[in-house]
DNA sequence: TTTACTGCAAACGCTTTGCACCCAC
DNA sequence: GTGGGTGCAAAGCGTTTGCAGTAAA
């Protein structure tokens, strides 16, 4: 119930299709979703939801600060709880695990690019890909 | 003259839209190019080319292990003349400069997160993102 | 009452696919 | 002559936008 009433003490409004997407993001446990598995699990909650409401909540709800989303390659976005520490992920190409890569691993791996570039940050608002151990 | 000989020695056909993919892409010094740019220096020479040959020209080429390609969040891919040695890219999301990663840096990088997660190998087959100098 | 929020439909950007025609071999 | 390659049109996918209706405050 946090994130509903994060919602509502910003004035925002409170319906139904917003309390069923954070219902669903609060009692997974943190997992990471995409916008079409949180969609279809608030369809069993109520039919009538649409997918761009999904989206649109997620927005609000990255607004917020109260969750993070991030890219991966040739597969639709991730969305997932805001934790403390920023973390990012490397997720299997084959069975689609997802993994989370620790803060500081993260800190070194922007510190070997920015070392080697005239850059001065790096985007960590992607996906690492690759194969995990059960995978081919 | 390189590209489409190596074509013509696989046993593929030379064709005019091949042969001016292949020249943009000699005749430009090893830079990157998305499939949209290379379209337009191709109609600049016959204007009836279409995109879609653009992108099977390029498909066919990576085939044959002549060229490569790297992806890039909320971008269009980008195709380059493969190197002898691997390298990734890091792509400012303001003006669009893209800069090459040594290989020694992204073999860094890949062993940080093998060794944070139980995963076999690696995808390196997109563009880290960030800012460079001079923007913002 | 008011306007934020909704569902629906349509558009988006990049890439791929289907298909009939054509030309390199 | 034949089928590999082409241009065109249309579909694909994940996401966003426009709009008129609805309901939260």
């Amino acid at each position: 119930m946090e994130l509903i009433n994060k919602i509502k003490k910003e004035g925002k409004r409170i319906t139904e299709p917003r309390e069923i997407v954070c219902n669903i993001l609060e009692k997974s446990g943190h997992k990471h979703f995409t916008a079409e598995e949180l969609f279809k699990k608030a369809k069993k909650v109520n039919s009538s939801i649409d997918l761009t409401t999904v989206y649109r909540t997620l927005d609000l709800l990255e607004e917020l600060n109260l969750i993070e989303h991030s890219h991966r390659i040739h597969q639709s976005g991730i969305y997932f709880i805001k934790h403390t520490k920023h973390h990012v992920h490397l997720s299997c190409e084959s069975c689609g695990e997802i993994v989370n890569i620790n803060q500081k691993t993260q800190k070194q791996i922007e510190k070997l690019l920015l070392n080697e570039s005239n850059f001065k940050n790096i985007n960590s608002h992607f996906t690492y890909s690759g194969h995990c151990n059960k995978c081919k």
